[in-house]
RNA sequence: GGGGGGGUUCCCGAGUGGCCAAAGGGAACAGACUGUAAAUCUGUCGUCUACGACUUCGGAGGUUCGAAUCCUCCCCCCCCCA
């Protein structure tokens, strides 16, 4: 659970750590940022979308950015765009985005503040993080009232120049998308005005985003404030974090059971442990360097110790141990089995002519249907008790029961067990 | 409002009456090799009651023995003109 994360002295700044760590893509103002943050208590948000009820691993990044920062004694601000939302923001995607209606962004908004509570402290204290919802404040506007108090500071040339809008200056872009970068800066505005926010933290899609919202405090509040972003992080194969077969990997153990999320660190890249380690877990310098000098197969250890510390931080330790626990028994030969991933089933479904393996694996989700699951088996990628299976019309019985239990495996990575119930 | 181009299986992208469940590439998955890694080679990659059947090519109709391919209407996207 989150505990207020103790400042690191091993960096002489909270920018010197991020930096070392990968978060620093670009700053608008190093120096005076850094001055500031060594002074006084900065307040600092990042904005989170509400499109699902869960964040995933791809969340990960702006999330360990406010932990930092809290570490650091700052105060850490986590936006929901509950309005922002509804609109859509055009940076970094190719097409007009599905809008979220109020109902299901109010829904996802309670399931995000649940998971972020896992890394930061909320409260009313000093460094203590908040959760509000631009909702709040941007939904009471009439179209004119807004155009003529906010809109008025925009300039449409210069939006034009902005690299979120120009590069969908070709495929196209709607007029409520191009307003999205206006709401944004408008959030940091009010942020600022009313909490005294000094600084937005995000992706470096979010450059000009954040430099809108920049102007705009200049403006409005004649107050200097501070953007600060850091890079997209994408796997060393080029594919956006948390892509796996079975989807998005989610913060949420409904969702991504800790056992998937824990061998998702498990089978990272070689080439991305290191990079990893720096920005998701928090563990200090002088360990991460050793874990980085680790090479060949040793990297394993590093990647558990990767594994570990995220999943712990995003599970907690119970749940950390039996997901390792699971793994030894999978693949290290241990025998405890006790935490691997299963499934109950009645006794009974196997009696007479037996289960349809191929219903079986279907139903433990192994498999998305039947014909993929046919397709393994003339691959000779599953395995009952660990015996490969040829036939395809292959049913479990009371034969295949071992120990109360029946093991199933497709493919090297990919086990379950049914345990049988009377 | 006018003119032009376009919407294809996870993504990109061929296909313009039967030889199309639909080329090619990417991703993914499996096998071999390995370190639960990468690279490489091989295979797979719509569903099913599976040597056959069924459902797919923006949506709804129609022509035809037969359509992703032709016609009609509708929806959406891009470009040019107004």
């Amino acid at each position: 659970m989150s505990q207020a994360a103790q400042p690191t002295p091993e960096f002489s700044s909270f920018v010197e750590e991020m930096k070392w760590r990968g978060f620093f893509e670009q700053c608008t103002d190093e120096e005076n940022l850094t001055q500031l943050m060594a002074d006084e208590t900065v307040t600092a948000y990042i904005g989170f979308d509400p499109t699902a009820d869960s964040l995933h691993v791809g969340s990960l990044v702006p999330i360990m950015g406010l932990v930092h920062l809290q570490a650091y004694g700052h105060k850490p601000i986590a936006i929901v765009g509950g309005a922002t939302a509804m609109v859509g923001d055009p940076s970094g995607k190719t097409e007009l985005r599905k809008m979220a209606t109020l109902e299901t962004i109010e829904e996802n908004l309670a399931g995000v503040k649940a998971q972020l509570s896992h890394f930061i402290r909320f409260g009313d204290g000093p460094s203590d993080g908040l959760m509000l919802n631009n909702a709040d404040w941007l939904r009471q506007w009439g179209y004119i009232d807004f155009l003529r108090d906010v809109g008025r500071h925009f300039s449409v040339n210069q939006m034009l120049t902005r690299d979120s809008v120009k590069s969908r200056l070709e495929t196209g872009l709607s007029f409520i998308e191009f307003n999205y970068m206006i709401l944004q800066a408008y959030d940091f505005m009010v942020l600022n005005r009313d909490y005294g926010c000094r600084l937005q933290m995000g992706g470096n899609d979010q450059w000009g985003n954040i430099c809108s919202g920049i102007d705009l405090s200049r403006r409005v509040n004649r107050n200097e404030v501070y953007g600060l972003t850091y890079p997209l992080i994408m796997t060393a194969s080029g594919e956006k974090m948390g892509k796996t077969a079975a989807g998005a990997v989610w913060l949420d153990a409904q969702r991504t059971s800790p056992y998937d999320f824990f061998q998702y660190w498990i089978n990272v890249d070689d080439r991305d442990v290191s990079r990893f380690l720096r920005l998701y877990t928090r563990l200090p310098k002088a360990e991460i360097e050793q874990l980085e000098a680790l090479t060949g197969a040793d990297i394993r250890d590093a990647k558990k110790a990767l594994a570990r510390a995220v999943t712990t931080t995003v599970h907690g330790a119970e749940a950390t141990a039996d997901a390792e626990k699971a793994a030894a028994a999978l693949f290290s030969g241990n025998t405890d089995a006790s935490t691997v991933p299963s499934s109950e089933r009645p006794a009974a479904d196997f009696a007479a002519p037996g289960l349809g393996l191929l219903d079986a694996l279907v139903a433990a989700g192994l498999q998305k249907s039947k014909g993929e699951a046919r397709r393994m088996i003339r691959q000779g990628a599953v395995r009952v008790a660990g015996e490969v299976v040829k036939d395809e019309s292959r049913a479990l019985t009371a034969a295949d029961f071992d120990e109360g239990r029946i093991v199933l495996q497709v493919g090297k990575k990919r086990h379950h067990h049914i345990l049988v119930i009377p």
